[in-house]
DNA sequence: GCAATGATTTACT
DNA sequence: GTAAATCATTGCC
């Protein structure tokens, strides 16, 4: 069952960021497939120097963050890789959450033929930003695209325990001095596919 | 118009 | 542990 807009809409980034974990996400990708369930999220928000919104700045690029939520907002990062997150909260506010890590579910052979890695590189497979977005056929095209459609959604996953719920501050964010100590990251304790314990 | 840089990954010293 | 790869976007000239 797919998560509907009234999940991304609501105002708390930080809240829809934790609950997101243990969600999954789905991408169909030229009819191929695949899935992951989300073991790493980050929150942003344009309150804060770590986001490419910060203080309202609006540009052509992150535009689509000042939408309302429900959307994927993509973007290639140091030349070479793709980000994914989700849009949250209502038109005009530029929050988002990022999604850096899933576990491998579904289509795995279709992850490692995109990802050019040994054929029993599951581990490494998904755990990062950069490398999710590569397995699921992520791409810029994706930008801006609804994540109620067909081609990329989110569905109810398991129900994951507070217990099991981890938080610290935010990584490859240095630049943005104070900000960057915000307790904004959330991911399964101990889960092999985090990016970093 | 042009130079600087990053929400990273990978490989090498 | 450190550095290179690599380019869209940004900010300033």
């Amino acid at each position: 069952m797919k998560l509907d807009e009234a999940f991304y809409q609501r105002t708390d980034v930080v809240r829809v960021a934790r609950e997101l974990l243990g969600k999954v996400l789905v991408t169909n990708n030229c009819g191929q497939i695949t899935s992951g369930m989300i073991v790493e999220t980050e929150a942003y928000s344009w309150k804060e120097r770590g986001c490419h919104a910060y203080q309202g700045r609006k540009t052509a690029r992150n535009a689509v963050m000042f939408q309302p939520g429900g959307i994927a907002y993509v973007y290639l990062c140091y030349g070479m890789h793709n980000m994914v997150n989700v849009v949250t909260n209502k038109e005009g506010i530029a929050e988002a959450v990022l999604i850096r890590a899933v576990e491998p579910l579904a289509g795995i052979d279709i992850m490692k033929g995109r990802r050019k890695t040994g054929p029993d590189a599951l581990l490494g497979l998904t755990s990062g930003p950069g490398k999710l977005t590569a397995a699921l056929g992520i791409d810029r095209s994706l930008n801006g695209k609804p994540l109620t459609g067909e081609v990329i959604w989110i569905e109810r996953g398991e129900k994951i325990s507070p217990r099991h719920i981890a938080v610290s501050t935010r990584i490859g964010i240095a630049y943005a001095g104070e900000d960057a100590k915000l307790p904004w990251r959330f991911y399964i304790r101990g889960h092999a596919c985090v990016s970093k314990l």
